[in-house]
Formats: structure tokens, sequence, C-alpha cells
DNA sequence: GTCTATAGGGTGATAGAC
DNA sequence: GTCTATCACCCTATAGAC
């Protein structure tokens, strides 16, 4: 793996597990297995750094986009199934980038929001009325709120107590006539 | 206003406007327009601060839980309306607090977590397929996530585009054979 | 290419004056 | 009760050795 690839892994840890103060110069060139001045070598600065995840978030959500567009189940099931956030690289990247936004980066904010947008396309292309369209992205919305929440992809607030995943599924579908 | 709760409103202002890094004690002296000796007069460390605003979610919380009990449209669209933040204290309390928890801090991610808890059983008391309830705790959490986004309870994410909340509200009506 | 050393500024917290 | 002065620590970023 490339330094610069093992570096935004460092990162993208850190944020989503410590959260956005924890993620310093030092604490990523630790993490990565590179002293600090290796890591300024690759991205001169935080800034740097940071446009550089949101560069990785741009590119695989591209990549999974198509995925979503091209999934058997359709795009409204592939996008709430991936919404529980399972590990995926998507799914790490975005955490982090959520952190990121959440904690006030703007730049972080345009580039979910961009983000969010190309799904709500997606999801419009199966599901035609807006306000049902609108209710399965916010509902996304909430399942990734619970994991962001703990941090955690492996605790997500959903599995304590709510039902799990396909319950949620058939509740959806019933929004959908032609289902 | 006691010097106590103008050093609360301070805090939770600069969470929401400027995220959790920007919250120092300097910077919540000054907009309070107390000295920084004077905030750790009222609060004697970073923690007791954050506990005392935690202890206010609480009591808001509360009172909000009666509210929505007692409203006349039934819980499930109280709580909705209220999810589209709309300035009321308790919304500037809880986007603090989840500024907070979405930092790190697990104190703020457990008060957040016992008033979504209570959500879901006020949602719980109206709506008993647990499937439809999730999916609508789930969807509050989606419009609280957008408001988050942007900080700014002045700007959604769901003022961007998406249908107004009568429109979800009406969607959501349909999950509920009896309504 | 990767490192050490250090600058310059901001942080939470304490002691003590008034 | 509220303030000033100050502490030791940690942050990002730079300069320059190897």
């Amino acid at each position: 793996m490339s330094a610069r690839d093992s570096i935004l892994d460092a990162l993208e840890r850190i944020l989503s597990d410590e959260g956005e103060r924890a993620a310093t110069l030092d604490a990523v060139a630790a993490h990565a297995d590179v002293s600090k001045g290796g890591l300024l070598y690759h991205f001169p600065s935080k800034t740097a750094l940071v446009d550089g995840l949101l560069a990785r978030l741009k590119e695989l959500g591209e990549l999974d986009l198509e995925k979503m567009r091209a999934s058997p189940d359709g795009p409204v099931h592939y996008y709430l199934a991936s919404s529980k956030a399972d590990g995926s690289a998507l799914d790490r990247t975005l955490v982090a980038v959520a952190r990121l936004a959440l904690g006030g980066n703007t730049h972080a904010q345009g580039a979910l929001e961009a983000t969010r947008s190309d799904w709500l396309e997606a999801i419009s292309e199966e599901v035609h009325d807006p306000a049902v369209a609108a209710v399965i992205l916010l509902l996304g919305d909430g399942l990734y709120y619970g994991t962001l929440l703990t941090g955690e992809a492996e605790h997500p607030v959903t599995d304590e107590g709510l039902p799990d995943l396909p319950a949620l599924l058939a509740v959806v579908d019933r929004l959908r006539p032609g289902a």
C-alpha cells in the first residue's frame, strides 16, 4: 500500500474511533507508522490532508453510485442496506467525512451534500413520488446517524432493540405501490 | 437571567454555530459576557460545564416528552414536526449535545441515547408495529441529521429541494392503518 | 524521502487580588 | 462573586540535518 493511502486510512480510523479532536497530525502520523515530517511531505498541511480524504470520498462515492444503479434489488434496497454501515471502504470514508462535517468543516459539509444529492437522484429514478423518495433518503440518514453517534460501525444504535433491516425494508416497500 | 443560564446559552450557541472545537472556555466566557475566571466559578471545569448542559437536556427533554404525549395530533406528528428543528429551547440544547456526542463525548452520547429511547417509547404507544415505530424514529433522526450538518437550524438540508413537512407526514400516515 | 528540533499560538486549569 | 495573571501542555507548521 502507498504511504498516501495508509495515511488516509489512519486518518479515517482516528476520526471514526476517537472523533475529530483526536485527529491531530501527530496521531495520524503515529497510526500510519510514518513520522510527522513524513506525513507533511505527502500532505503539506492539515487542509491538504482533509482534501485528500474528500477526494477519496468522491472517488468511492462515484463507484458506489454505479453499483447502486446496477443493483438487482434496485437502488432503494441497495441504499438502505448500505446505510447500515457494514465496514466497507466507502462506509469508513463516509463516517470519517461526516465527523469532519459535523465538526464544522464546510468543505466536508459540501462533499457530503453532493453525495447525498447523488443518492436522492438515484432513489428518485426508482421511486417517482418525491415525498416517498425523501422519506427513504431521510431514513438512510437516520441509520447513518446511529452509527455516527456510537462512532463504531460495529454497534449502531439500531442494533439496540430496534427491528432488523429486512423488517425496515418491508415497511418501506409498503410505500411503493408498484413494488 | 442567571449567570449560569447565560453561560449555558453561550455554550449552546457556539457548539451549534461553530462546532465542538470552537467551544473553548475562553470563547464561552466571551459570548456569555463573563470573564474566564467567572465562568470557572460557576462551572469548576469543562467537564462540569458539559454536565450542566446535559442536565439541561434532561430537564427540557422530560418537559417535551409530556407535551409529546399530550399533543392533539398524537406523539408521531409532534415528534416529526419537532424533528425539523425550529429553534426551540430543546432544539438548541439537542443540537449542541449532538455536536458533543459526535465529537466523541461518551456522556453526551449516553444522554442522547436516553432521550431517543424515551421518544421511541412514546411513539410505540401510538404505533404498535415496532418496525413502523422504528422507521418513524429513524426518519426523525434523519431530519435532525440535516440540521446538524449545516449547523444552523435556519437552513436545514431538507429545505434544499426536498418536500415540506406536511408531505412527509402524509407519507408516514400511509404506514398507519388506523390513522 | 524521512527525520529532529523548534517556533508561535491556543488550551484547560490554578492561585490569589479586589 | 468576579476578575487578572500565569502555568504547563498540546496544537499546526516550518527549517534544515541526514
